[in-house]
DNA sequence: CTCCCACTGCGCAGACTGCCTAGTGAATAG
DNA sequence: CTATTCACTAGGCAGTCTGCGCAGTGGGAG
């Protein structure tokens, strides 16, 4: 179920130059065409590949602000919360978390004070207890996979 | 410097199918072949396509536990603590945020034990002055960025 | 020893990409 | 009012890649 060091080459390489198609991949790794496009197919088969999406700057859209917020829900309003934070589009991504019935999210704004609005948008809703934000100032180590990858297939 | 409706649509054509080609977007919008290219082209020098990364899911590499971990730092130690951080394969994503010299960061680990041995590795540092986890439990809004490219196309 | 699997090396038809040209319509500047 | 600029349409061309299939090889498992 792991990855062996020719998926994590692949990946490393894939990750570092997108738009390489699965014949480049093969020159540059020393395989044949076929076996890379095995490995390829096998990886999105096996989920380790959840797809190619466009990784989109939310800053180079005009929300330049990022935020995390930590919010207390009140007992049995989990599911409404979720469902109310789906429908905001500041809203990134959510996730529940352990402690006490608590929930992150990561939110964006055009602004400081737009972040205000953000903030009464998604806290202003009946579950939610308590809110605490942070505001990213500065992203030293950007969402990264290479290095897991790395050692994943070592360890594999 | 903001995205038109036609960027937007093309946005989220590329987010839903992210093997499309030039061609078929441009069928599938409407417009010539080139006019397509032409956005895409703008698009990325924009700096609002960062890439095409290959999206790897950590869980299906061995890796299901994530968890988010807020560290407080010690004053003037910041560079040294991003700089033990980035080494760190498990640490997929780091933040400064505003209040106490915080910082927050994205872990992955093999397991429940195995997040002991990443925390311990995280916070191993002398300039870590304390480190508070939360593990996620369930990911219901995973990172999403149509929604927002919806609205800010809609209002740009 | 035999079977199975992954990999190699090859070829084919179809499709796509990068690049170019010419013409159109709308908005802008003079 | 006219000239210019810009984005878009529509088409073409050569080179390349993809999806697919085929036969052959080598190592591990039963």
């Amino acid at each position: 179920m792991g990855i062996d060091g020719l998926d994590g080459r692949l990946l490393e390489l894939l990750a570092h130059e997108p738009r390489i198609g699965v014949l480049e991949a093969s020159r540059r790794l020393g395989v044949a065409r076929g076996t890379a496009q095995a490995r390829l197919d096998r990886l999105k088969s096996n989920g380790v590949i959840r797809g190619f999406g466009p990784e989109v700057d939310p800053a180079a859209i005009g929300y330049p602000v990022t935020a995390f917020a930590t919010l207390e829900i009140k007992q049995g309003q989990g599911a409404d919360v979720r469902a109310h934070l789906a429908t905001v589009p500041e809203v990134l991504e959510l996730h529940t978390t352990t402690g006490s019935g608590d929930m992150l999210c990561r939110l964006v704004a055009r602004s400081n004070a737009d972040l205000q609005r953000v903030i009464d948008l998604v806290v202003g809703f009946a579950g939610i207890v308590r809110a605490s934000t942070a505001i990213v100032m500065e992203n030293p180590v950007p969402l990264r996979i290479v290095p897991l990858v790395r050692q994943a297939s070592r360890e594999g």
